[in-house]
DNA sequence: CTTAAATACGCTAAAATTAGGCGTATTTCA
DNA sequence: TGAAATACGCCTAATTTTAGCGTATTTAAG
């Protein structure tokens, strides 16, 4: 329960990256992963999903392409995202798709998962990336020595 | 992300199902797999769990035995249950493992990733099993007809 | 004292999900 | 025309989840 996935910490990397840049500049989605070490088909596919299935980033096409961010982050939930990188949310498949749980019908715990799914939405709705991403701290305007908060 | 394990659900089946018994009463690992027609084994694993790297349950030995609550469930989190049944939580094992993340050094979102992970933690710390299973709706005394809350 | 029913738990295999990579098409700049 | 970039379908490997088997231990009942 409750594992990020390389998917996520990809888009949050690259979303944390192009935040730092200058408005207007562009960012590929190479230069993401050789920054971040971070396998570039995989790092590419979620950038072009962010551009693609949402409007958070557009897409320049050709050489001297890349993204940009054309969302305001504040106003970017991290459900937003999630449902962009993975498709529609659940705690459990049969709250939303045709459901062939085996056991539906005995189920006793229908309708506590189903406020828990509910809670559970409302508080990622509730987090902007921009809340999470450059927290409550004024940016450093320098791009580096990333300061970790807890460990 | 967020989505609810097998074991999970099946240790809220068995706590619901017991929290709907009389005081005292046990009950076994076949009456619950049987009810709701779950696997015998991953059904009583749990429950030996929640008896035995908690205390949310005792187990009674030997024939005629079985399990029963023994502390109050709106003193137990959802936080609880889940470590019961999946050990410590983290949303990225490099939180508290040891983690030979490869890409540590580089990664720019560890402190992000640990402020989500304290404010996830502490929403399953301020949600009881009580509220969660039984919620605010008075028990029905019968225990037929579990009614649905969103869908 | 033997059998049956129950908890306790290690181990292994199957199934499902996740992660990564390959190939190719398309767009655009030089 | 070639290089660099996005776009994306498909396939394979790795990991995680899920289930089941076997066996030991405890206790009630005959």
């Amino acid at each position: 329960m409750n594992k990020i996935n390389r998917k996520l910490e990809y888009a949050l990397m690259a979303l944390k990256y192009m935040s730092q840049k200058m408005p207007g500049e562009l960012t590929t989605a190479k230069e993401v992963s050789d920054a971040f070490h971070t396998p570039f088909d995989a790092t590419a596919r979620v950038m072009q999903q962010m551009a693609q299935k949402s409007g958070i980033l557009r897409a320049e096409y050709g050489a001297n392409g890349g993204y940009q961010i054309t969302k305001d982050l504040a106003k970017v939930s991290i459900h937003d995202l999630v449902e962009v990188i993975e498709g529609p949310t659940a705690l459990v498949k049969c709250l939303h798709k045709e459901a062939p749980c085996e056991i539906q019908g005995t189920c006793n715990i229908v309708s506590p998962i189903t406020d828990l799914n509910h809670r559970l939405t409302e508080f990622y709705k509730s987090l902007s990336l921009k809340e999470l991403l450059v927290g409550r701290v004024a940016m450093p305007a320098k791009k580096s020595t990333e300061v970790v908060a807890h460990g």
